[in-house]
DNA sequence: CGTGAATAATAATTCAAA
DNA sequence: TTTGAATTATTATTCACG
């Protein structure tokens, strides 16, 4: 079950507001995958995602951006090189 | 007192292994900045610091890139373009 | 406004179990 | 090897004060 589930977190991190584990467990409730706060501790330090912190008080696990990205390699960077 | 401590926090960041906001208080005390937990916790919120998880269990306390980075750019991007 | 002490909330770990 | 309940550790917040 745990693929699926991995699978399940990054999908939820990257398209909802994702602010601590029992969220995160809730929507993954809602999808079918019943776990306890413990695994998904262990599953979000699997996953390398990280828990960045906003303007306002707030913070939302995310996917580190070198693992997220499907931007292709050289459209992304050009603009880094001031091309 | 809040500009040092925090250029004093970056700093530490960067060079040392800090895991945790008590080390990290440690750390600050031995250079002369005595605060509390609760301070730290704004400051690095402030900071904009993220918590990344290591490989084995551990997890440290860094600059997020973009704020980080010396490097100059080209010399840093051309790895990624597998150049 | 910045701070700390106390507290609440959140996350990591331990320890059994399957 | 993966999991959860309970526990511990860590971090965020509240509330009062200088």
């Amino acid at each position: 079950m745990k693929p699926q589930r991995h699978a399940a977190i990054l999908d939820l991190v990257r398209i909802q507001r994702i602010p601590s584990q029992e969220v995160l467990r809730e929507r993954l409730a809602e999808r079918g995958f019943e776990v306890a706060q413990a695994t998904l501790s262990r599953d979000i330090r699997e996953l390398g995602l990280i828990k960045m912190p906003e303007e306002d008080g707030g913070a939302v696990y995310t996917v580190p951006a070198h693992v997220t990205d499907p931007t292709p390699a050289l459209s992304r960077l050009l603009p880094a090189l001031f091309l």
